[in-house]
DNA sequence: CGGAGATACTTAACATGTTAAGTGAATGCG
DNA sequence: CGCATTCACTTAACATGTTAAGTATCTCCG
């Protein structure tokens, strides 16, 4: 208590403290924020060494995996937007890292795959990765890591739905 | 087991599958992004409505907690890297939403605080923004939220000074 | 068959993330 | 005091996030 007078005249100090709202740190959106930099950080440099950045790289694992995808398939599971995919992509192919080729089917598709290059870059880059991520599991516990990707899979789902079809009704 | 027999002579599928790793989609950064990208869908549409980013709401929410604050300290608070913040600040001025005023004992601090427009923009945003945040915490449960923030800070502690000071040993 | 509408991307434009360099102001030390 | 360091930002440069347009194809229905 008292840990705030609710500033009587203070006279330098503007106006504050008008708007309620939570406590600032804990909203969700911000521990998820710090938690995915904490995780992030360790890896950047190890990419940056190999000249690649978090989004190339989530880019190769994912061709790496599934041997060829349309762009728009592989935008879903690297979770990019297709700008920003169309433009790795023209610079992942300008470096020889992967490859692509239009569907005989249909002109408009194109199916991307990883190229022998992108497989040698990313067999370079794996070990590291790994041991980076083995270290994470060790500090923070393999069973509570389980845990938390239960449950921020359960966000996920709980929230899935919600903010897309604009629900029920909307003006518009 | 078995979920992959391993692609005996495929024949059409360029090379892949020859870097070993995690399934992708598990990663626990992506995890991550998946889950903050799920929530912070539902927020921005309404900060859209009001002409705000989620960065430039995250600002004027933290100023609004704590009534002038040099900008170091800001992007601590917000979360921001140096640059991005001060970009944004420029904005937030030129919009009048902030006020800004050099320190009188050290020239190189400025003291940034929220302007009445600012305070009066927040709160004309905070109703849907907590009607928002209690909708997400009744789908999910205000008890598994507070667990999985628990775990998210757990998660910043157990990785905090591990990519920070170069550890112990290193090149360079 | 032909053109309206849907698809799969790509471009454009603006805001932020990220690292490096620049600038002006304090500090510390010889 | 003089000046190299350190500090607190700000700029710069490049990459991505985000939304809106643009383009070329494809589909489907009349």
């Amino acid at each position: 208590m008292s840990k705030r007078p609710a500033d009587p005249a203070n006279g330098s100090a503007p106006a504050a403290r008008h708007v309620p709202m939570r406590d600032f740190s804990r909203s969700l959106p911000m521990s998820l924020l710090r938690a995915r930099e904490a995780v992030m950080r360790q890896f950047r440099p190890s990419l940056r060494e190999h000249g690649l950045t978090e989004q190339q790289w989530r880019i190769l694992r994912a061709l790496a995996a599934i041997e060829a995808a349309e762009v728009t398939e592989l935008a879903r599971t690297a979770f990019l937007l297709g700008p920003s995919l169309s433009r790795i992509l023209r610079d992942l192919e300008a470096r020889n890292l992967i490859e692509r080729k239009t569907a005989k089917a249909d002109q408009r598709r194109s199916m991307v795959s990883i190229s022998k290059e992108g497989v040698k870059l990313m067999a370079s880059v794996a070990p590291t990765s790994e041991a980076i991520y083995a270290e994470i599991t060790s500090r923070f516990g393999a069973r509570k890591l389980a845990e938390l990707q239960e449950m921020l899979g359960e966000l996920e789902q709980s929230l899935a739905g919600l903010g897309a079809g604009n629900e029920a009704s909307a003006e518009e």
